[in-house]
RNA sequence: CGCGGGGUGGAGCAGUGGCAGCUCGUCAGGCUCAUAACCUGAAGGUCGUUGGUUCGAAUCCAACCCCCGCAACCA
């Protein structure tokens, strides 16, 4: 019997390029995961889309001198340029700008005011008397107390590093206007977490020792310092409204007395995406079953699934997984589960939160503005979509700081995924393409009992692995097959034996390519453009993937024929060129 | 100051009380079906430091040193 996954990928900010940190603290990890579960049969949706607003849109905006949509319209169809590339598989990639998103962001927002879990409270800002406005901190800027450096910005000094707090900062001027701006109360709307922090105690306690240690830990922290009443809205014209026609009809006490400029602040909104592309998904209906439409939101719905985005989020045996950053933890460990539970409306929460670390490039920290970053598309289109996903997959940052360097790069690629695993195929079809013209069957055929064993052990080592999150050792598990696989091609010796004996010889070449298609289904989540690749060979085309049709297990053949010539899946780097990618 | 993570053979990592393991690299041998790939064997570690608990510690406790992330208006 099937589940119903919801795979809930981190919604990457549109202010810039997605590049390999992004892949290996997220996207990848969760495609793999995805298309593991899609293998076993289980209904899975996965969701996850642009995250448009918010302040960094607009700082971008101001620099390229484009409005915040259209910063949006450039960079969310290069993302989505680039998953298909990868073969990031979607079932929905949309952005936080479209109706359904507002209308559920809205449904979420009065839920939990009118449960008493948002509530109106005061804080102290920035504004400014001439432009009659509030400030967001970053529109903010003046001179640091501490190290007198000018122009800093108001929450963190650049020249020193320290942090401000509000009022710190000497003479502080709008970076817009340049006007003289003042600290003054203003009212807002705040989500109250002291009145969560039972339910998410629970809720942490009940996922203790089912998640990461390191993320459990984290999040405990968080919680035991205790949480603190945190404004969801702000005065920012780039920002989803507040639904206030419907909160004026609520008691006076639930309003602010002046609604002007304030908007719900993006951290708020953004988490509500995994509830509404769910419910997008829902309402979509496409003639193909794959497609983008005109504003550039990918959409697959296959036939077997249902379309009642309730199945996924009402139902207590749906599943969900999240995965993100390490930047992100404690939004979706506690803050977004908060916003599920004062919803009351009985929505799933999550059962693992898959956090990772950051991955560092040649040791040093991704950086877009210090122009320290690998082309994610580039990369990819060089030396092949598979290589890149193989040695990011196998690089994790798990559990600590991973580092993508050339040099691991190329030995990864060329010493485990081409001598390993390429090369056990590689050296099996030949055989079979060179000795056997292609064609074999053996009737009353069986396979070597040992290999059976490892074959299956790979399966459930793998699931069990991927299952639990941890993706690097999933692939390693499949790896080890192939090594057992190359041991078994030796040991056996079938270039000899082949002279002299027919009869074994047919028998080893069967438990060779018996255990190669099953390495096609290992492989598949993982590598899937040569899983694809390998399957079109020997069995033509791929297995379709359906509900309710578990193939994540060990099937073994009678017959083989090979359906085209053998190609080599993954192309060996060549070491000094890769190397050279270093001095740019 | 606070909340977390990490420190294990040349590199990357696993290992939370019982003779220190894996992948890669290195060295030696073998094989030749294969993308100079594959297989076998060997060398290589006082498990960050110091002290403690224990019959026994990488693993538990204490103190300390080093590296990294987060710190709530950069999601």
């Amino acid at each position: 019997m099937h589940k119903k996954v919801l795979v809930s990928v981190a919604w990457p900010y549109v202010n810039g390029d997605i590049h390999v940190g992004h892949l290996s603290g997220y996207l990848l990890p969760a495609d793999i995961f995805a298309r593991y579960h899609r293998l076993r049969g289980d209904d899975v949706l996965m969701v996850s889309g642009s995250d448009c607003h918010g302040t960094p849109i607009t700082v971008e905006a101001d620099k390229q001198g484009l409005t915040p949509d259209q910063v949006v319209d450039k960079y969310h169809p290069n993302d989505v340029k680039l998953f298909k590339q990868y073969g990031f598989d979607y079932n929905l990639y949309t952005k936080t700008t479209t109706a359904t998103h507002k209308r559920v962001t809205h449904e979420v927002f009065l839920d939990l005011l009118k449960n008493d879990f948002i509530v109106v409270d005061k804080m102290e800002q920035y504004y400014s008397p001439d432009d009659d406005a509030f400030l967001p901190d970053r529109y903010v800027e003046g001179v640091c107390p501490h190290c007198n450096a000018k122009d800093q910005r108001s929450d963190q000094c650049e020249n020193c590093g320290r942090w401000l707090s509000d009022g710190e900062l000497i003479d502080p001027v709008s970076k817009l206007t340049g006007n003289k701006v003042v600290l003054k109360e203003t009212e807002h709307y705040f989500l109250d977490f002291e009145k969560l922090q039972s339910e998410l105690r629970k809720f942490l306690d009940k996922n203790e020792g089912e998640w990461r240690n390191w993320v459990w830990k984290e999040a405990d922290g968080w919680l035991r310092e205790g949480l603190r009443k945190r404004a969801i809205t702000r005065d920012m014209d780039w920002a989803i409204e507040l639904p206030i026609d419907e909160i004026k009809k609520l008691p006076k006490e639930k309003q602010l007395n002046d609604f002007a400029g304030k908007k719900i602040y993006v951290w708020f909104e953004a988490v509500i995406g995994y509830l509404s592309a769910a419910q997008e998904w829902s309402e979509s209906t496409g003639s193909e079953e794959k497609y983008t439409n005109d504003s550039g939101i990918v959409y697959r719905k296959t036939e077997d699934q249902s379309s009642d985005w309730k199945e996924w989020w009402l139902d207590s045996s749906s599943e969900h997984y999240y995965f993100m950053g390490q930047d992100n933890l404690v939004f979706h460990t506690l803050m977004w589960p908060g916003q599920l539970i004062g919803s009351q409306k009985g929505y799933t929460l999550p059962k693992n939160v898959f956090v990772n670390k950051f991955m560092n490039y040649e040791g040093k920290k991704f950086s877009k503005s210090r122009n320290w970053t690998i082309d994610s598309a580039k990369i990819a289109e060089k030396y092949g979509v598979d290589v890149v996903r193989y040695y990011i997959a196998a690089n994790l940052p798990e559990n600590k700081e991973a580092n993508f360097t050339w040099e691991g790069f190329v030995d990864s690629v060329n010493n485990e995924l081409v001598a390993n695993l390429g090369n056990l195929i590689n050296r099996t079809l030949k055989f079979f393409e060179s000795k056997y013209n292609g064609e074999i069957s053996l009737s009353d055929y069986e396979i070597d009992s040992n290999l059976q064993k490892e074959i299956d052990a790979a399966y459930r080592q793998a699931a069990l692995l991927i299952e639990k999150g941890e993706i690097v050792n999933g692939l390693e598990s499949i790896m080890k097959l192939a090594r057992q696989g190359n041991k078994f091609f030796d040991e056996n010796e079938i270039w000899q034996v082949i002279k002299t004996d027919k009869e074994k010889a047919d028998q080893i070449m069967m438990d060779l390519l018996n255990l190669i298609i099953n390495l096609a289904t290992l492989m598949r989540p993982y590598l899937p453009f040569a899983a694809t690749e390998l399957h079109k060979m020997i069995v033509g085309d791929e297995t379709d993937v359906q509900v309710d049709t578990d193939i994540w297990q060990s099937r073994y053949a009678q017959e083989f024929s090979l359906k085209s010539e053998v190609k080599i899946l993954f192309q060996k780097l060549d070491r000094e060129k890769v190397l050279e990618e270093r001095e740019n």
